[in-house]
DNA sequence: AATGTATTTAGAAAAACTTCTAAATAGAAT
DNA sequence: ATTCTATTTAGAAGTTTTTCTAAATACATT
């Protein structure tokens, strides 16, 4: 929870890109790496900034680990910049 | 354009409450650090990522500079955020 | 013209972020 | 039990971000 480290996790290329991949269903760590031209260390690295920020959830399964992605708190920030550009609302403000 | 200036405004708390005071209108550079325990010019600092990410403009006036939330952008985010949530939407991206 | 007010720019220091290599962990297969 | 595969953790290096103080700019007022 916590907006700050949502909105922070959403602020890297990798990771957005991360999560649009995750868009078609989901997938092992190895697999999201394979579409990035970068180590599984640092691959594994944006992946447990993702989770911190609850973006994705994971499961593990057989020496594999899969992500997918939690829309849940996409929706919450979704409400968040909603009531910024000042949709009706109940005028609740959080930083 | 381009979401990673976007977000990365987004990701930081001062630059968010700034946000969230311009909703209630238009607030000189003076007025809107009044509200901080920071120095002038690190609010100038956040106000100069927000202006480049688009997500505020600014109106000189005698010698003033106004700053004022531009809702757009935020608008533009929310469909990126839509879409990744697999929102139907108006179909404009679709995967 | 001189001073004051509002804001930004420059430069520096500290903290946070991103990436790598190397090593560690955990489960699967031989 | 040993080795292979998938992934993470640790430590270090380079980069970026955030903040400050001090100086600069620009307009207004005296």
């Amino acid at each position: 929870m916590g907006f700050a480290e949502t909105f922070k996790a959403l602020s890297d290329p990798i990771r957005r890109e991360i999560l649009v991949l995750l868009k078609k269903g989901r997938m092992s760590a190895g697999d999201i790496g394979s579409h990035f031209d970068m180590t599984g260390a640092t691959i594994s690295y944006h992946l447990s900034i993702l989770k911190k920020a609850e973006l994705v959830f994971e499961q593990k399964e057989k020496n594999f680990i899969y992500y997918e992605l939690n829309t849940s708190v996409v929706e919450e920030v979704m409400l968040w910049l909603s009531d910024l550009k000042g949709e009706k609302g109940n005028g609740k403000t959080e930083k």
